[in-house]
DNA sequence: TTGGATTGATACCTGTACGTATTATATTGT
DNA sequence: ACAATATAATACGTACAGGTATCAATCCAA
């Protein structure tokens, strides 16, 4: 019992599945859940984002600009998301002493408490949406993904 | 030759492929590629995203409330959103006749025009991406993002 | 039929994406 | 050493995500 390849659809055709919806649809979906389950503690989903990444970084020191590489995103959103960071008190810059261009980045231990309250919605969060998939789909769902995204990148001219 | 299966790491190990990354990095890489498109139509990304709802839907009359769900949105992000597409003459909005509360959308002739010029990008991007895999590949990668995008779905309370 | 609940659209708010332009610092070629 | 170039961060602008509150129209139950 296999589907049909659709092979001789045009590659937008109405009927078959495209994957601008249906990425859209599982990216902003999972985002939207995740900041519901995130409420309480006072934290974005982007927030979190960032958070992981340093707290994983923890040592090696991090700035700006490799945080946008980590999360695809650009410096301008770095630069606001991380102002308001600092504001709200879960992480502090500081001047880089080997680029004085650059911003270092640090958790507080109040944005590490945090993170690790939120660390567990997120797992939580992953095992519930790949959960409908045995354990070989699912892996195999991130390698092609994986492909797709390293693709994505290049067409958008990301390294 | 297979990759181990990782059951024995934690979701979210820092040495695994976790889905929250690849797919922020899949959906903003695919349209930060398509806007570099797009540009020189003076359109955006989600803007074609609408218009193409729209020409699909032709004929049945489509309201804000249906383009939400079908955009994977919500009302308020519609409301701004066909709001400037209608300033710039892409749609026109008039009272439904059934409801009286709800907006019926219309794209215009030049809404049309532009969207079948962009639509030609659209294709160029989808199978710049997904030519990465090979058909099966790519067949299978979209039925196991549809389970997830569902998932996310119904993780986010959208029906 | 009327009063309460629901629903479609909207205003207003904060957070994020990403484009261009500007500033300060680093790096490189000569 | 100096000028051209490249890079990190930022300010500012527009577009979009999604939350709460409000209004108007509709629906439904007693």
């Amino acid at each position: 019992m296999h589907e049909p390849l659709d092979e001789e659809l045009p590659l937008d055709a109405p009927n078959r599945r495209r994957l601008p919806p249906l990425l859209r649809k599982a990216w902003y979906s999972l985002n939207q859940a995740f900041r519901r389950k995130l409420a309480s503690e006072g934290i974005t989903p982007d927030q979190f984002t960032a958070l992981r990444w340093l707290v994983e970084k923890d040592g090696k020191p991090t700035t700006q600009k490799q945080l946008a590489d980590l999360m695809s995103s650009d410096a301008n959103t770095i630069a606001s998301l991380v102002k308001r960071m600092e504001t709200t008190g879960f992480i502090k810059r500081e001047v880089s002493r080997q680029d004085r261009r650059a911003n270092v980045l640090n958790v507080t231990s109040n944005g590490k408490d945090v993170f690790v309250r939120a660390r567990k919605s997120a797992i939580d969060l992953q095992a519930e949406v790949l959960g409908e998939l045995s354990v070989r789909q699912a892996e195999e769902f991130l390698r092609l993904l994986e492909k797709v995204a390293d693709a994505a990148g290049k067409s958008a001219g990301r390294v």
